[in-house]
DNA sequence: TAATTACCTACCAAGTCAATAGGTAATAGG
DNA sequence: CCTATTACCTATTGACTTGGTAGGTAATTA
């Protein structure tokens, strides 16, 4: 399941894109539009920043804003930046133990085809189809 | 991400197919071929059992076996019992608390479509598919 | 009646999640 | 230059879930 840090990340960059300005936006009024705690949005802004998807600058005036344009990010690149995993099972995840079963298993290639699945439509869905 | 348990249900249902007897199959033999602890095994199998996709029987010779043919056991069924939810998101999910965002969030019907993709796919898939 | 098997209740350690607390550093406007 | 404003940093907490174990009782058949 994807966390509400996930749905959070989600939020705050469709919130910054929807504000259409080249100025930087807020947290404070992100966290008032979203009605999120903005102390914990903090945890899930830096996430955004440090993987580059978003640009912060700090004292008057400052804020947040996007370094491309809202078409140019999918759903896949937020999401997996908050989530441990975004596959359905640790069976096709890369970050859990690799199961010794896996060459004989007669499920992994149903997940595999799952995951694909679901990755694929992350990957495929873009920001600014929320606007 | 589906748990161990919902792909360990799967794995001992495939199991008791694959052996095409009428007879009870003993969990004791499910557990060594599919090298899991068969005391784990107990825990997941008597939620198949509750809910009828397997009948069970104890003493000699005693054991599971499926209440119809492989062909009419879907994926979404199976792994319901063994998971808390199989939603992406808690926002579209019957068990979570309703968000009161929803009509207006931007996001929801994304994950509703998501959400809608990934039930399709596991209850078109069937259990005989595996064999 | 004895072996075999399912079935039942309780428990536990580790990990994850959602969220809060209490700061420090950088920047722009007056 | 100073002060308000804002991002940024580190640590902590309680609740919950997960994966798994322990130690039994009840049912069935040879």
């Amino acid at each position: 399941m994807i966390s509400t840090k996930g749905r959070y990340a989600l939020r705050v960059m469709i919130d910054i894109a929807e504000q259409n300005t080249n100025n930087y936006v807020a947290l404070k009024d992100i966290a008032k539009r979203q009605d999120i705690s903005k102390k914990y949005l903090e945890t899930i802004v830096k996430k955004l920043v440090d993987a580059n998807l978003l640009v912060g600058t700090s004292g008057k005036n400052g804020g947040y804003k996007l370094v491309k344009s809202a078409s140019k990010y999918n759903l896949y690149e937020i999401l997996k930046l908050t989530e441990r995993t975004l596959s359905p099972v640790a069976c096709v995840d890369s970050k859990s133990a690799k199961c010794k079963r896996k060459k004989m298993c007669k499920t992994y290639p149903m997940w595999y085809e799952l995951n694909n699945l679901i990755s694929k439509y992350l990957k495929k869905k873009k920001l600014n189809e929320f606007l």
